[in-house]
DNA sequence: CAGTCGATGTTGACACCGTCCACTCACGCG
DNA sequence: CGCGTGAGTGGACGGTGTCAACATCGACTG
């Protein structure tokens, strides 16, 4: 903002950023290009690289920004509550695009440290669950339950009248994974 | 059929799929090039266009025929049943690419008709679930936690000594699923 | 059996992409 | 005031998807 001397952009790292999250949006992963991120940032085709050593790097940044993001959407709520899992499920649809790389392969969580930690911070509200008391397996379950509805949102599989409603889904969804769990605990072993 | 007599393939289309999907096992998605996968068949870079439109129409052929291959994987399971759901995830963690690459987005399903009939026929044996008397939601949630572990374990999200056991996995998230289910059959309305 | 024709492959070209290189510009430090 | 260094520029290379024009083979026709 402040230091705009026309040849030094003053914040491209963020403009590039911000550019390349849009173009994700607009275009899925594979319309992402670092010349066209800085064309819409108005510098060269090369300036990106004294911010990200590869077009991988740059999307690895916005998939850490991505997890801030979600991490902040369930901070309002209770850790491994039901409003927790609702908000999770709401980033998810609302940035299909965005949820997708960042759960997505291609971007190696080793070659990209900062994203490790990112997710790290995020998905602590819903290992809280796990916490909870529920086996590993069962707490898995849980995450794979929220996680395929909500890929299954942001690929567009469900039918548009289920997808129009995507909290009930995981209303219902997670109650009865719930009762599940409440059953297995209260008649372990059971077959 | 026969005719292979050097300047034409005689087989192609075939030969090119299977290159792609080779391709795709190996490099990922954007791994896969028209160009690479007509090196591997000994054509010239421009051959695949005689039999596919784009590459996009090509990976749509690679995912017709991976539906094909999952469909025949759970056709010796009873539909519906706990084997069909772990000949299932046994198919997506043997060819996790190919998992991603049919059920992911870019491939649209309005552009190639074919894919959606290979999907449809695929999904049928999982729709028996719906079928059984649960209700849309409920059912959508058992393809929710199939698809979700088979996304996590196809883009390694797992912890490695879960993912090693894939089946148990299923085993465990489908039993306390089921439980759940029962359960809000016996007492509807629960909270 | 000669001639033609369509399907199949080839060669060449274009624009775009990621990336490497050498160069230039603006600023701050001595 | 000179100069070094980080930020941005411009050009180049190899790779890609795709289009257009051309070549070739096999089958069908007379």
């Amino acid at each position: 903002m402040s230091t705009s001397t026309a040849y030094h952009h003053g914040n491209l790292r963020a403009a590039l950023i911000a550019a390349a999250e849009a173009l994700l949006e607009k275009a899925g992963l594979e319309g992402v290009s670092l010349r066209e991120a800085a064309r819409a940032a108005g510098v060269s085709h090369n300036a990106p690289y004294r911010h990200f050593p590869s077009r991988e790097a740059l999307l690895a940044a916005v998939a850490a920004a991505g997890f801030a993001r979600l991490a902040a959407a369930m901070d309002t709520a209770e850790p491994g509550s039901r409003a927790a899992c609702r908000a999770y499920l709401g980033f998810a649809a609302a940035h299909p695009a965005l949820y997708r790389l960042m759960f997505g392969p291609g971007l190696s969580k080793d070659a990209h440290p900062e994203l490790r930690a990112a997710a790290g911070a995020a998905m602590r509200p819903l290992r809280a669950i796990s916490a909870a008391g529920a086996s590993r397996e069962a707490a898995v379950g849980v995450w794979a339950l929220l996680h395929g509805l909500a890929v299954l949102l942001a690929d567009g599989q469900l039918a548009d009248d289920l997808a129009a409603r995507p909290e009930e889904l995981a209303e219902v969804a997670l109650a009865t994974y719930g009762a599940g769990l409440r059953a297995a605990a209260a008649a372990p072993g059971s077959g």
